[in-house]
DNA sequence: CTGAAAGCGCTTACAG
DNA sequence: CTGAAAGCGCTTACAG
């Protein structure tokens, strides 16, 4: 009484079958455009399923041909705080998913979602679900241990984000390191600023650490001098970026000419915090990000930033996916190229070029 | 060859009752909890799944229980400008979408979302796939004609978003009208402003065809003089609304004491115009928006405005369309009350107190 | 070109 | 408590 198992009258194959007087393989063929029908048996199958509204059920025809052409996707929900410096990574995802759906509609395939909270239960379980419904999974960012991911793939292709590939999954990112490594050389070589800074993101981002390392390393092929150490370390969001520069005016300590933000919220809390301190940027200290939010062209003075490439990093992951689903192939790690946008922070001009330093951002691919 | 049948070895509940030495049924029984298995076969039945790490085929269980636990989203995408103006109706979409889930959670559905562009071509086709892949369908805006819809819900489930309902489909909205009435008697009977204007969203909105009446019956009713004319259409966006202001103000009108806003994004842009002129905000001229979107109390000054319970719109989507599918009920039409929001930019001190006037946003529900 | 029939991987009365 | 078997709505060789 309470969960009737057919929703009603549910409309078959067999029916349009009957109203057009032909066979079910028919009606299949020719909604599957396979074989030749003869046209006067097309047409009375055309008239059947118009008049009927008929739709074939997804999941016969999933059963029957071992496909779905479902993708799952599966991201971290923020807390029930939506809107307070959460918003921005909020975008991000749904960016990502944008572009997972422009090439799943490709392929005939549409997009299973599914979010964890922080503290859900069954994660595991939830996330098997999932894989029961679609033909492969995406799963953003680092939803899951290794072993979990390893475990899961398992059970069906995996493509992770932002991660790096394991023996059963693919993984697809960006170049976070060619980014530093370009804003680093647009600084140094561009600008000659000698003493360079990181405000880092969370300790525990895989994309910080390999940021942070590249900073590093590219300091010292440049030959830039860099502060580094605990006062650095912030967390992504734009508080977290202006309470470094407080606490390190607030110790005495003299700013480097130029200074590198994990990203562009980072970059936002750092150029309000100096501003407030009567700092000018980019006169005495450049300020970067990373990411390239919408608002980055509108802060004062404009961001110069990097860009990731969010919807084709999507598109991709869905693309390898799909390969691996397909034909079992698919590229264990790919990488997207990402491009430095110079705007005024740096301290370039209003409107400049390009920069000059030889093979900006990994860019060109 | 290209497209092997099966993925490969698919794991089906046959090995995992070989592995277990259970027969299949013993196996489901289990895996769904019904009836009361022995200690001991669930134990084997639960080992032998975790050890060939088996997950059940979705589309097999669909087609047996005749439920497959999706529910379809469509929504509309904006053009490939993803950034420029587009960027909040895409959040509040994704807002929506958080609360389906939600709201989809609890009863162990997922979503399966599909976007359709302005000029995808077989939208109709590709909404009818949809269909097929799942329970019911939750169409937000105005994404089909009304005969358009009916025959969707011809074939299955569908609630629409900000639409009305129809004899086959169900609907869940906002209190668009009371959002505007709360505004009109705050301006009206708490401020004493006499003269109003309004400026309008998209000509072709229901949202907006629905506020702009509400506009005029009420100031009508607490007896406010209102501006109205071409000069007031808008479009929804900043710009819009700084245009509005500018041949205004060009064309040597003088404005009312308050203007309401058809949406945050264009009193934004009112206010900047304002400010440029050197009009002050709410000295000279008070403003209001709607949606309270998250910059709206960062505005100088915080912006008034009507908040509409996004999430819980989606989650109650869900809720009325899953009470269709399992028991064929759901209620025609809901509507969701929304919230006065008052800060500084009608001209009330920081932090003060809820509004004066009676019943204020068919709050309290 | 078309139809009868097997099979996809589950669930669930029906017997035992 | 457990197993053999039917059935969910499709697709697709296999005959004709």
């Amino acid at each position: 009484m309470a969960e009737p198992k057919k929703a009603k009258g549910t409309l078959t194959i067999y029916d349009v079958a009957n109203r057009a007087g032909v066979s079910i393989a028919s009606v299949s063929r020719v909604l599957n455009g396979q074989g030749s029908p003869r046209a006067e048996t097309r047409d009375r199958v055309m008239r059947a399923v118009r008049e009927l509204s008929f739709v074939r059920d997804g999941a016969a025809r999933a059963l029957s041909n071992g496909l779905k052409e479902v993708v799952g996707v599966v991201f971290r929900r923020g807390g029930e705080e939506l809107f307070e410096g959460e918003d921005e990574s909020f975008l991000f995802i749904d960016v990502i998913n944008r572009g997972i759906e422009v090439g799943a509609q490709r392929r005939g395939f549409d997009l299973l979602i599914s979010s964890v909270g922080f503290n859900d239960d069954n994660v595991a379980a939830r996330i098997a679900a999932l894989a029961g419904k679609a033909d492969g999974l995406i799963l953003h960012d680092r939803m899951l241990s290794t072993v979990g991911i390893a475990r899961l793939a398992d059970m069906v292709p995996v493509v992770t984000l932002a991660g790096s590939p394991t023996p059963a999954s693919l993984n697809v990112r960006c170049d976070n390191g060619s980014g530093i490594r370009a804003l680093v050389r647009h600084l140094v070589l561009d600008h000659g600023y000698r003493s360079l800074g990181y405000v880092s993101g969370r300790a525990d981002s895989p994309d910080n650490r390999t940021r942070s390392r590249a900073f590093e390393n590219e300091a010292a092929a440049v030959g830039a001098t860099i502060d580094t150490g605990p006062a650095w370390q912030g967390n992504y969001s734009a508080a977290g970026g202006a309470n470094v520069i407080e606490t390190l005016l607030d110790s005495r300590k003299k700013l480097p000419r130029a200074i590198l933000c994990a990203n562009d919220q980072t970059a936002l809390g750092v150029i309000h915090a100096l501003a407030q301190r009567g700092i000018k940027v980019p006169q005495d200290v450049a300020i970067t990000g990373f990411d390239d939010v919408p608002v980055a062209r509108h802060l004062h003075p404009p961001l110069t930033t990097i860009r990731q490439p969010m919807k084709e990093l999507g598109a991709k992951a869905f693309d390898v996916l799909y390969s691996r689903i397909s034909a079992g192939g698919g590229k264990a790690d790919t990488v997207l190229p990402v491009e430095l946008i110079v705007r005024e922070s740096c301290g370039c001009p209003p409107g400049s070029s390009p920069p000059q330093n030889p093979s900006p951002a990994g860019a060109g691919t």
